[in-house]
DNA sequence: GCGACAG
DNA sequence: ATCTTGTCGC
């Protein structure tokens, strides 16, 4: 037999693949279609999930795929799932999906017959979600499957749709001060893809203490967060418009969402409920 | 040597 | 994804 989480695919299985993305990129959802995701402070938000799939060592085939859902905005685990599984295909980039899905949306669905009264109402995903090759990452995937919103959650910048880590890229990373400061991350085609959320260690290590950090207890609300933006100078962004993800419509699930940088230990960041500190120079900063 | 092709 | 190495705090 061959071995899954090795080898590229044949040219004709990608096709497939492409084919199938763009049948289910129809579906999606890109607005925001539930009251919390424009609420001052989200409220009506009571559940937030995460997804992520964590492999063994030196194996690219088992693997943990996990389903964690938390309280919102207290914050407590309220549901953990993790198994094994052995993954099917190999990971080709802009196909992230068709390796890691099935076995996320096994995990909704076993929450769905177990405790469907803890189903979260937004999911965060590692991997990106619009900021993708064709506008139809993982974690729009798993929000048509589901018919959940989903948020993507990437540590890297694809670099797509003209999106780049240039010089203005990067000088507005270091513009990230405040924890939840974020910015919009707008292609050429003038959609908003992603928001980078994150925190300079640099930064920190620097300012501890000094005026502009702001002391402990005195941080903005995270809605208000989100809406900060770079000093002005930046080119694109008064779209005071967060990004939440969306919700499904009519057939199958459907939801969008944005991807976003973050810091380079453990999980990244989201556009929305961004919280996640860590830090150490990420992708982005670099 | 460096960058890029999510995880 | 995972591997590394170094640094700092407990």
């Amino acid at each position: 037999m061959a071995a899954p989480g090795a080898g590229a695919p044949p040219e004709e299985t990608l096709s497939l693949w492409k084919r199938e993305q763009a049948r289910l990129k129809a579906r999606v959802v890109d607005w925001d279609t539930e009251a919390w995701q424009r609420n001052p402070d989200f409220s009506g938000l009571q559940r937030v999930g995460g997804v992520d799939v964590s492999f063994v060592k030196g194996d690219s085939v088992n693997a943990c795929a996990s389903l964690v859902v938390l309280s919102y905005p207290e914050l407590k685990v309220v549901y953990e799932e993790c198994r094994m599984v052995n993954l099917k295909a190999p990971y080709v980039s802009g196909f992230l999906a068709f390796r890691e899905v099935p076995f996320l949306a096994e995990a909704v669905q076993r929450l769905q017959e177990k405790e469907p009264s803890l189903m979260p109402q937004v999911l965060l995903v590692d991997g990106n979600g619009v900021l993708h090759q064709r506008g139809f990452g993982v974690a729009c995937h798993l929000g048509i499957l589901t018919d959940l919103p989903c948020v993507g959650v990437a540590k890297k910048l694809l670099q797509v749709d003209g999106l780049e880590k240039s010089d203005q890229h990067k000088e507005k990373v270091r513009c990230l001060r405040a924890a939840g400061a974020t910015f919009p991350l707008v292609g050429d085609s003038g959609t908003i893809l992603g928001m980078a959320d994150i925190r300079s260690r640099e930064y920190i290590r620097r300012n501890q203490g000094l005026p502009g950090a702001p002391a402990l207890g005195q941080e903005r609300t995270l809605k208000a967060q989100w809406q900060e933006v770079c000093p002005p100078g930046g080119s694109a962004e008064p779209t005071d418009k967060g990004r939440p993800p969306e919700h499904l419509g009519p057939g199958p699930g459907a939801d969008p969402d944005a991807p976003t940088q973050a810091p380079r230990d453990s999980e990244a960041e989201t556009g929305p409920v961004g919280v996640g500190p860590r830090e150490g120079p990420c992708a982005i900063c670099e």
